[in-house]
Parts: C-alpha cells; sequence; structure tokens
DNA sequence: AACCCGTGGTG
DNA sequence: TCACCAAGGGT
C-alpha cells in the first residue's frame, strides 16, 4: 500500500478539484443546489443503483415530492407508485420514514454531521457521509463502490472489499486526503472518477487527469484492484401463477410483510419441484423468467378456479394500474396480454 | 459475518 | 447463457 506525503496529497487535491470542475457531471439534477433533501433523495435513489437509471425516476420524484414536508405527508402507497421499477423497495419506505422522522421528531431541523445522519433510517456509513459532506461540509470520505475501486487503484490497497471490515482500512487511508475545504466536491470527483476515467471493466488510465497518483497503473496491475471475492450464485425456483378472472377482473395476492418484495401485489404464485406438477395445465410456452440479486423465478400461467383467500382480492385492471407492482408482475402481466 | 433485498446493462 | 456490475443498508 502507497502512502502519500503532504505534498503530494495537496498535489492530489488541486488535480482531482482542477479537473471535476472543467469535467465533473455538473449537469446532475441533484447538484442543482445542496439542499439535504434533494441530496438524500439520490443518495438513497443511487444506492446500487446506475445513474443513468436514476435520473428519470429522481426528476419525477422532485416534481411530485419537492419537499421534505411533502414526502413525510404523502401516502406511501404514492411515495411506492413514484419509486415503482426502481427495485430494493425498502429504500422507499425507509426514505419516507426518514423524511417523517425529520418533520415530526426534529421539526425540519436536520442532523448535520454524518454520525446523527446515521439515525435516519435507510441512511448507513456511506450515504451520511455524503450528505454531511455535500450539504454541511463535514470532512469525512464518502465510502461507496466508487472509492473503493478509485483508491485501491491508486494506493494499492490489497483488502477484500467484500469484508465488511474493509471498510475502515480505506475509511482511515482516504480521510486525510479528503480536502478540508471542499469535502463534497472531492467526494463527488472521486465518483465522477470512478464512473469515467477508472470504470470496473475498461478503465483509460492513460488519459486520467490522476494517472501520475496511481500506483496499480504504474505497476501494470490495475485490474488487479480493487480486490472482491465473488458472489454466489441466485438460487432457482420454479412458481405457478394462478390465473383466475371473474367479471373482468383478475385475482392478486398480497405478498407478507417481510422478504422479498414485501407487501406488493402479484398473481397468486405457488412453489412447484418440477413442470411435472401442473402436468400440461400452463397457458404459457415458455416460462416467464425474473432474476433477483439471489434468486431465479421460473414462473408458469396456469388458469384455475379457486376462492379467494385473506390475502387475495380480484381486482379491475383500474385498480391494479393505480398500484406499485414489482417489475415480475409486469412480465406477468405482458405475458397475460400475449395470449389473448 | 453472512445473507437478504430489485433491476437493467454489459461483454 | 451467465457472471458481473451499479453513488449500500438492514438484520
Amino acid at each position: 500500500m502507497e502512502l502519500w506525503s503532504e505534498e503530494t496529497i495537496r498535489d492530489f487535491r488541486h488535480t482531482l478539484l482542477t479537473w471535476y470542475d472543467q469535467e465533473g457531471r455538473a449537469n446532475l439534477p441533484w447538484r442543482l443546489n445542496h439542499e439535504p433533501y434533494r441530496v438524500l433523495v439520490s443518495e438513497i435513489m443511487l444506492q446500487q443503483t446506475q445513474v443513468d437509471t436514476v435520473l428519470p425516476y429522481y426528476e419525477r420524484f422532485m416534481q411530485h415530492l419537492p419537499t421534505v414536508q411533502d414526502l413525510a405527508r404523502a401516502p406511501e402507497e404514492q411515495v411506492l407508485k413514484l419509486w415503482e421499477g426502481l427495485g430494493y423497495y425498502s429504500r422507499a419506505r425507509n426514505l419516507q420514514k426518514a423524511a417523517r422522522f425529520v418533520v415530526d421528531e426534529l421539526h425540519g431541523n436536520w442532523p448535520e454531521s454524518a454520525d446523527d445522519l446515521q439515525e435516519l433510517p435507510g441512511v448507513g456509513p456511506y450515504t451520511s457521509a455524503a450528505i454531511a459532506s455535500i450539504s454541511f461540509n463535514e470532512v469525512v470520505p464518502a465510502v461507496d463502490g466508487n472509492a473503493y475501486r478509485v483508491f485501491s487503484r491508486l494506493l494499492k490497497i490489497d483488502a477484500d472489499i467484500a469484508q465488511t471490515k474493509s471498510r475502515k482500512i480505506f475509511y482511515d487511508a482516504i480521510l486525510p486526503i479528503v480536502d478540508p475545504q471542499r469535502p463534497g466536491d472531492f467526494n463527488q470527483a472521486i465518483m465522477d472518477l470512478g464512473s469515467s476515467y477508472m470504470t470496473a471493466k475498461n478503465p483509460d488510465s492513460i488519459k486520467s487527469p490522476v494517472r501520475q497518483f496511481n500506483a496499480a497503473y504504474r505497476d501494470g496491475v490495475e485490474l488487479d484492484f480493487p480486490v472482491k471475492t465473488k458472489k454466489q450464485k441466485p438460487v432457482k425456483q420454479l412458481f405457478m401463477a394462478t390465473i383466475s378472472e371473474k367479471d373482468g377482473e383478475l385475482l392478486f395476492e398480497k405478498r407478507p410483510e417481510k422478504g422479498l418484495l414485501s407487501g406488493f401485489w402479484t398473481f397468486p404464485l405457488t412453489e412447484i419441484t418440477s413442470i411435472d406438477d401442473i402436468k400440461g395445465q400452463q397457458l404459457n410456452i415458455k416460462p416467464i423468467v425474473h432474476v433477483f440479486t439471489h434468486r431465479r423465478w421460473e414462473i408458469w400461467l396456469v388458469k384455475q378456479d379457486v376462492t379467494a383467500t385473506s390475502t387475495q382480492q380480484y381486482l379491475s385492471s383500474t385498480q391494479w394500474q393505480a398500484l406499485s407492482l414489482p417489475t415480475v408482475q409486469h412480465k406477468l402481466l405482458a405475458a397475460l396480454e400475449e395470449l389473448r
């Protein structure tokens, strides 16, 4: 691991921020100003989600719920509808809980330090540091995937970023480098660097504004960083989706309050051991496939008459279209439409 | 610490 | 097809 002198650190800050001022993505909507609410919404949406995916969601969200008070007062269904298709739906629920905490418990007075911001639901070590530095100028590193990648290469840090304990190693290494005058811009510049010249697969270090600080590139081992152990494959699961129609309405089922897609409405799903379990009753020729981080679903549509249970309900198209539905349910609805 | 939680894009 | 990636947090 490299150790930088005070002079190198000052040189790096100046080089990075000069580049950021000239070529950073200044036009991102959440960089319009530094209001903590706008920054919070963007940071939550950007968790494990790419900028291009977030952009239209962010614009629409801020249009409908422009202030933290608006979000606090909104019905949860509206928040989930604005989040529909973005995934990791606990983020949306926690975001609203955070807004209600700020409005109801703190009377609209935002926590200003990273430590205090972590009290907000859904706000962890990274997000709290991002908000504290961007909105309140706290000198603290925002250690996200970009920071891991950028600094693992610059400093040749070989700690496994999949390990929880590595976060402190990176935090401690980056803290003395953060620009004390512009901590928010410093953190965002690292992110811009990580998504442009210092990407995971095809880095363009030869043109990188900080190539002279890149020890891994210097030594020809750039792609060896960051060190990250592999994830496990998604578990395959087979389901039968019950298609039951009554008076032009379709039967939906509300999923349990905990677990995958908790609280969302889908067609009733029954796990089956093999396709033989439904012996040729399926309507579709190929299964609907949907892949989550840890699970891979293959779903067969089966038409059958049933009696609705307490968690099931017949919904008109007007009714279900008003709901926030997970993407897998939209796939099932599209497949059913194909069969008509 | 290890696992859970969505979705869309890429080579 | 599949592994991996993308501004992580909760339990």
